[in-house]
RNA sequence: GGGGAUUUAGCUCAGCUGGUUAGAGCAUCUGCCUUACAAGCAGAGGGUCGGGGGUUCGAAUCCCUCAAUCCCCACCA
């Protein structure tokens, strides 16, 4: 016997695989043009971040695919990797800094260079140790991270290169300005909330008359900048006003009033101020018009010195309300109506976005765009779930030019250099020391860094050692494409959607054929898992508790394709349970084997119904369980191991084979184990994928079965199932579930009747002429888990007096009980029962006699149907006989 | 304002291109310590498939419409 302990203790033997795992380099993916590659790329995490349980399910998913295809004997290829993520990263460490009294801005560019690379060494990374304990198979000898030399070289290559074609400009444009991080932010950074302001009313004088133009605005203070009043040239109200001046309070400029079709003459009073420098709208506009684009704030959102007093110096929404103050005291105010309007905020941040004329870095986007968005039309990218795929290509077809600088220090700097001699601008492969120009050594490197999505774009390629070029290339042409990328739908433009143009510019194919997008993860009431409502599930917790193979079953389980996922700590329990049950069902089987234990080959032995059906059971589980993964539908791939486990190998398979293992037969105990040791391994390795630790563990005390062919040192990998290579019993697999429709019926019967458990009952059993077989060679089955003292059965059964009745198809069962039981209640519940069957069989009458249907309807439906009546009227028959026989 | 998704048992979800009596897990109820697992076993109850209309011999499934919820995109001052 082999010895196991009652349940299933995770913390003995989780970490003790894993290392042995790392150690014998399973997880370990070297070039080889005799294998085929199967390539994951770890959407990477921000180098700073914790685990939480949006990666526990992604990243468990992308496991579970890699180690199923590296069972599958593919080169199996999972890259991890960490993102330095400027923005994120910056902010941790100045909230640090604050804490000490200290400033980035004091401290100085390198100096805080410095402190962000020893936060990262420090606390970087630590999020690769928690993914260790969820059992990742990562190849960790490609360990990347965004800032390594290798991948800024990428970056670095990248930048020059569309710089040289054109495709990087330098322009100036209204960015999102985050007066907190002071620095530019992407459109795909900001979040619009709904928020109730107001609207503001006022008027402006009309130089040279005593006429006003009223005006309507939800920022009074921009008004500092106006540079025109817009209206539209079909307004009646204003024609006359058009070309005149208009003298603006405050900073007495004069401004024009102008025509223009963006202004629509219903909303607000009809007419607008133009704010070309702080107003996207406004700013184009002003481009139309030529007109002035005056900046009245700070970096910091503070009103700029071009501002009179007492405005100069007040922070924006401060200046709100005084411009709104001073005009009451001017007289021109005239109301302030409640409105709501959605107001962009900063998602890093959360304060309100400025938008801001400055200087920042572009890459023009249509060109990139355009092949990406191909590749999704032609199918050569696909999406799971598909629906993503129109997102993806309306934000494609609408592509707006990405600005990629950033007023960060934490980052990749911008490799280009102005001249203060010529103004001409130098960029390169290596940092110059002269213009490349005019020569003069007097060039600057310019501030800002790019942003990090910069250089995660590039994911496909850099890791693998793009743009150099000696045998790390190999890797790229063998690795890339990759199969498929497993990640949020929140960053498909971001991230996704940008790997695609990278890949197609730079290499001339897609970074990946699938994208699946995950189920967004979220608590019980629906919401998000989010740091400040504190309703997330610590995975390392859960982890601790449960075991990673648990967590990880749970997650995918509960985890539909996109979507949501709806999360609770106690769901953990159903997977912790499962992996306890699958331990008990080997320790049962243990029980009766040597560890050394010689097991014969399936096809030299006389199996018996059960067997037959158990190991046709697992073919069909081999089939579906890939036939889902092949389709990305991972939770019902889980869900199929579930049942298969726990609802056929358990509950049947190990049910029946209970008196072969305590057997004096030698022979039939021999011939169950083998069975049994057969199935389990099936089941072992259909399982490892989701739950490597308690697989290996098993599996590695399991004798080894001829069936299953050489062993392979680990379960890692070893072959994973395939439904061909396993034999089919597909006529027996009918058969026995009628035998199971017998020992149901009979032990419902007996639970609906209240009879106890001990009081076994002998079983009469009449069956059709296509069952007496099956049903002769099943009785000891039907004794045993039917709860009969004795089994009789044959076409010529007749009901033996007062009894209780089991009706199915092709089968009668009676078990008579001699006053054991109240004959009105079984009158009762077999009188229901013939009701129920009634209302399916009129059902089914009306269809038969309704001669449309049996006109139109295909054939095969029409003979199910029939088919179907007739069973259902011949149950009815015997119910009724049964009725009758109650009252003798 | 545009686009997308969801709505099936108390809860979380399956039900693909329309065709047996709409399923599973959890929860509930009943009975069981039956020689692995009480983290277990056996059994049971529970749904007019969001409302309305339509197409069809036949609709949870296809079409229209309404409602609710959610997400994404968008410059209406």
């Amino acid at each position: 016997m082999i010895d196991l302990e009652p349940s299933y203790n995770h913390q003995e033997y989780e970490s003790k695989w894993y290392q042995n795992s790392l150690k014998h380099n399973y997880f370990k993916a070297v070039v080889d043009p005799q294998k085929k590659p199967f390539t994951i790329l770890m959407p990477p995490p921000n180098v700073t971040s914790q685990l939480h349980m949006g990666h526990g399910l992604g990243y468990s998913i992308q496991d579970l695919l890699t180690r199923w295809k590296r069972m599958k004997g593919l080169n199996a290829c999972w890259l991890p990797g960490t993102d330095h993520a400027g923005i994120a990263t910056q902010m941790m460490v100045e909230k640090e800094l604050e804490k000490e009294g200290l400033t980035r801005k004091g401290l100085g560019r390198e100096k805080f260079f410095q402190r962000l690379s020893d936060w990262k060494d420090k606390y970087g990374g630590m999020i690769l140790d928690q993914f260790k304990t969820m059992g990742f198979s990562c190849d960790w000898d490609r360990l990347a991270y965004t800032m390594d030399p290798k991948l800024s070289e990428a970056v670095r290559y990248v930048f020059v290169e569309l710089f040289r074609e054109g495709l990087i400009y330098r322009g100036e444009r209204l960015v999102n300005w985050d007066t907190v991080l002071q620095t530019a932010i992407s459109d795909d950074e900001v979040e619009t909330i709904e928020v109730s302001g107001s609207l503001y009313f006022y008027r402006y004088p009309i130089e040279g008359t005593d006429e006003f133009i009223p005006i309507a605005t939800t920022r009074p203070e921009t008004m500092l900048g106006d540079t025109a009043v817009a209206v539209n040239a079909a307004d009646e109200r204003f024609q006359h006003l058009i070309g005149k001046q208009v003298r603006l309070p405050f900073v007495d400029r004069l401004i024009p009033v102008i025509a223009d079709d963006y202004v629509k003459s219903e909303f607000g009073t009809g007419a607008v101020k133009i704010t070309p420098a702080h107003d996207p709208n406004d700013f184009d506009i002003g481009k139309r018009h030529q007109l002035p684009f005056i900046n009245v704030m700070t970096d910091s959102g503070t009103m700029a010195d071009n501002t009179p007093t007492p405005f100069r110096g007040m922070d924006r929404f401060q200046a709100r309300k005084e411009v709104i103050k001073q005009l009451k005291a001017l007289s021109l105010f005239d109301e302030e109506k409640p409105y709501k309007t959605t107001i962009p905020h900063s998602e890093r941040s959360k304060t309100v976005i400025e938008p801001r004329l400055s200087h920042q870095w572009f890459v023009s986007m249509k060109e990139l765009a355009e092949p990406a968005a191909a590749a999704a039309r032609d199918g050569k990218l696909q999406f799971h779930p598909e629906t993503w795929k129109k997102t993806y290509l309306y934000w494609l077809d609408n592509i707006q030019d990405w600005c990629i600088s950033r007023q960060l220090w934490w980052g990749h700097r911008i490799p280009i250099w102005y001249c203060s001699d010529c103004q001409g601008i130098t960029t390169g492969l290596t940092d110059p020391s002269v213009c490349e120009h005019c020569q003069s050594n007097k060039i600057v490197q310019d501030e800002d860094v790019l942003d990090t999505w910069f250089s995660s774009w590039l994911w496909p390629l850099s890791p693998f050692g793009w743009p150099a070029q000696k045998n790390e290339v190999q890797d790229l042409t063998y690795f890339n494409p990759t199969d498929v990328l497993v990640t949020a739908p929140e960053i498909i433009f971001l991230w996704v959607a940008r790997m695609v143009m990278a890949n197609l510019k730079f290499k001339g194919d897609l970074p990946f054929k699938h994208v699946y997008f995950n189920a967004t993860v979220c608590d019980k009431q629906g919401r998000k898992f989010s740091k400040t409502l504190g309703n997330g599930i610590d995975p390392l917790e859960v982890v601790n508790k449960y075991g990673a193979d648990a967590v990880r079953f749970t997650a995918i389980s509960l985890a539909p394709l996109g979507g949501r996922v709806r999360m609770d700590v106690g769901d953990f329990e159903n997977g912790a349970r499962f992996v306890n049950k699958i331990w008990n069902a080997a320790r049962f089987m243990f029980q009766h084997l040597q560890p050394d234990q010689k097991l014969p080959e399936l096809n030299k032995l006389s199996l018996t119904l059960a067997e037959k059906w158990l190991i046709h059971r697992l073919r069909e589980s081999a089939e579906r369980v890939n036939q889902h993964l092949e389709n990305f539908r991972v939770n019902d791939a889980v869900e199929e191991l579930h049942h298969f486990i726990w609802g056929a190998f358990c509950d049947w398979g190990l049910e029946c084979a209970k008196t072969d293992l305590v057997s004096d037969v030698a022979a039939d105990k021999i011939r169950a184990l083998s069975v049994l040791v057969y199935v389990l391994e099936g089941a072992l390795r259909l399982a490892h994928p989701v739950m490597p630790f308690v697989s290996e563990e098993l599996w590695s005390k399991l004798p080894a079965h001829p069936d299953w062919g050489p062993r392979a040192a680990s379960l890692c990998i070893a072959r994973f199932p395939e439904a061909f290579e396993i034999p089919s019993f597909a006529e027996e697999a009918i058969q026995w579930k009628s035998v199971q429709e017998i020992i149901s019926g009979i032990r419902s019967v007996r639970a609906q009747m209240g009879l106890p458990p001990k009081q076994e009952l002998p079983a009469h059993i009449r069956v059709d002429p296509f069952l007496t077989e099956v049903v002769k060679s099943a009785e000891d089955w039907i004794k045993r888990l039917g709860r009969a003292d004795s089994v009789k059965s044959g076409v010529d059964i007749k009901r033996p007096g007062q009894s209780l009745t089991a009706i199915g198809r092709g089968f009668e069962v009676f078990l008579p009980v001699h006053g054991l039981i109240d004959i009105a209640k079984e009158r009762a519940r077999l009188q229901s029962e013939v009701q129920r069957i009634q209302k399916i069989v009129g059902g089914l009458k009306s269809k038969l006699d309704n001669e449309n249907f049996v006109a139109r309807a295909p054939e095969d439906v029409l003979e199910q149907t029939r088919s179907q009546k007739q069973n259902l009227e011949e149950q009815l028959l015997a119910l009724s006989q049964n009725i009758k026989a109650l009252e003798d």
